[in-house]
RNA sequence: GGCGGGUUGGCGGAGAGGUUACGCAGCGGAUUGCAAAUCCGUGAAGAUCGGUUCGAUUCCGAUACCCGCCUCCA
């Protein structure tokens, strides 16, 4: 028998995960604003729920489990972009301009996630769709004593809710004595939050019964995972399985959707578990635009980061579930070059093979509360092992395919060169491999003159003239050529170039004669 | 100031109250025209102080340092 245990924040233990239907799962996870492209840490909770998700499927069955991820669409950011776009004279209405920023924003952030190997939710709902469901909320909950409307704006009365702090283990009057909290003419008491605010002429509103206004930011996920995960339950199983998402959300983010939701089903509970992951930092560092450590998912797929070279998505993933979502996560260029090596050696490996079935104990190790680093070690012992089928669809649990990462360029950078002469292709690119010290754009007929170097050493050894081809390499090494072969486990041998510096492309052709 | 997380061998990173983590790097050996790769083997740890215990890196407490949240940043 299979069974789950989760970290639950709510209680502080490692609980053994019940489902209140293991006929529907269901999740909700905290999904991005739409103001831009996602940066690496956005994308941590995404890949580890995305784990989350692929286990319950595996457990309960890809029919039995509702994922709903979020899209906040209501925001500052947005509406700047739009009406500086407006301003620069883009055509449209600025409702037009709001909606076609967030739409180009979505299609980046599904276009990296799923780079990341990320599948979709089974539902993304955007805010702006769900205004009538907030509303409808917000009223339930002036009627019921727990907000109040003053000044076109609504509050919700945190002192009517008494496990107010209860999540993030905080005191109502610890925080007023922090004395952090926004005091407002409008507010009755310091700690209460906005559930409805008014908009100004130039942005986005929406009509309410207290004017045209917008919604505050944590009645959305009230109203979506209400929505979306519980309607149509009687009033005594208004609950569901997991919510979860970053760790910097349980204050105040979380502990208000609790607040609203229990408010309004006052016999449910809301959430059964709650999982928060920790933060990213980018080597050692906190990522921040004046360190020149921000990246974004985008930089990293393309090359644009410290590190300079285009990392795949499928490393991307490999270094996040290498360490456990409930630790500080360091993003290296080191880390990466390892998952990078490991990733490249397991596709080689899985060339041809049948899948089998998933391996019970990386299977294990995720049901321990996500042990994707020891099921990642797990892994490493089956690919030793030489169980290449289970190794095969055990990856694919984790989201990577070892089949499609074996035919990637970036998998299959060698010349192969068979014992009889003939050359095999791998990839679509099937030239060695030029350049590894001081990674970085080169111009395109030194790489091509640089190869041109590989290959005619290569020939040589293959004819045994080690006078010539030692010759070669020598005054190959002095242009800052360095000439490597090496013969793989199934007897092909191949060869590759490392720049060490910049040679005149016209030395190296020179060099060939 | 309040709340929470972290601190493991050169680097990364887990589990378990007593038994080898693992990966990378290093070292030794085999092998390959040299070298690389590969294969085999191997040394190396648990921030500091104190407590519980027959025994703690693993439990408890304190200290130091790092990080996050308390400001619609995952």
């Amino acid at each position: 028998m299979t069974s789950i245990r989760l970290h639950n924040t709510k209680t502080r233990k490692k609980e053994l995960f019940v489902p209140l239907d293991p006929k529907n799962v269901r999740m909700y996870v905290c999904g991005p604003t739409v103001y831009d492209r996602a940066h690496i840490g956005n994308a941590r909770p995404v890949i580890v729920f995305d784990v989350l998700y692929r286990l319950l499927r595996e457990v309960y069955g890809p029919d039995h489990v509702t994922y709903v991820r979020n899209f906040t669409d209501v925001d500052d950011r947005i509406n700047e972009t739009a009406q500086n776009r407006k301003a620069a004279g883009a055509p449209g209405t600025l409702e037009q301009l709001i909606r076609e920023r967030s739409d180009e924003t979505i299609r980046w952030y599904h276009e990296d996630m799923d780079a990341l190997g990320a599948l979709r939710p089974n539902h993304e709902p955007r805010a702006t769709d769900y205004i009538p469901q907030m509303v409808a909320m917000i009223e339930g909950l002036i009627a019921t004593g727990h907000a109040y409307a003053k000044d076109g704006h609504v509050l919700f009365r945190v002192r009517s809710y008494k496990d107010y702090g209860k999540l993030s283990g905080r005191s109502v009057d610890d925080m007023i004595a922090g004395a952090r909290v926004e005091v407002a003419p409008f507010k009755e008491d310091p700690m209460d939050f906005v559930l409805w605010k008014p908009s100004t002429d130039d942005l986005p509103g929406w009509d309410s019964p207290w004017g045209r206004g917008r919604p505050g930011w944590h009645i959305e996920c009230s109203a979506m995972a209400d929505e979306l995960l519980m309607k149509g339950l009687p009033e005594t199983q208004k609950s569901f399985d997991i919510h979860a998402g970053g760790i910097d959300l349980q204050f105040p983010h979380h502990e208000n959707e609790i607040a609203q939701s229990c408010c309004a089903h006052p016999h449910g509970e809301f959430a059964r578990v709650w999982m928060h992951n920790e933060m990213l930092q980018v080597e050692g560092k906190k990522m921040s635009k004046s360190l020149g450590n921000f990246f974004t998912v985008r930089d990293l797929l393309d090359g644009n980061w410290s590190g300079g070279w285009n990392v795949p998505g499928e490393v991307i993933r490999f270094v996040y579930l290498s360490t456990h979502y409930s630790k500080p996560m360091d993003w290296t260029d080191e880390k990466a070059r390892q998952a990078r090596e490991r990733l490249i050696e397991w596709s080689h490996l899985s060339v041809d093979v049948t899948e089998g079935a998933v391996s019970e104990d990386v299977l294990f190790e995720l049901q321990q509360d996500l042990n994707t680093s020891e099921a990642l070690t797990e892994m490493g012992k089956i690919a030793d092992a030489g169980d290449i089928p289970t190794l095969l669809a055990t990856a694919r649990l984790l989201g990577f395919d070892l089949q499609k990462v074996a035919k990637e360029d970036w998998a299959n950078p060698y010349v192969y060169e068979m014992p009889d002469g003939t050359v095999r292709r791998e990839g679509i690119d099937y030239q060695p491999t030029v350049g590894v010290i001081g990674w970085g754009p080169f111009p395109e007929n030194l790489a091509s003159a640089a190869m041109e170097v590989v290959r005619r050493w290569l020939e040589l050894r293959r004819d045994k003239d080690y006078t010539s081809a030692d010759q070669l390499k020598r005054n190959a090494e002095a242009l800052g050529l360095s000439l490597r072969a090496y013969r793989t486990p199934s007897g092909l041998n191949g060869g590759q170039g490392h720049l060490s510096g910049r040679p005149n492309y016209e030395d190296l052709e020179r060099l060939l004669g």
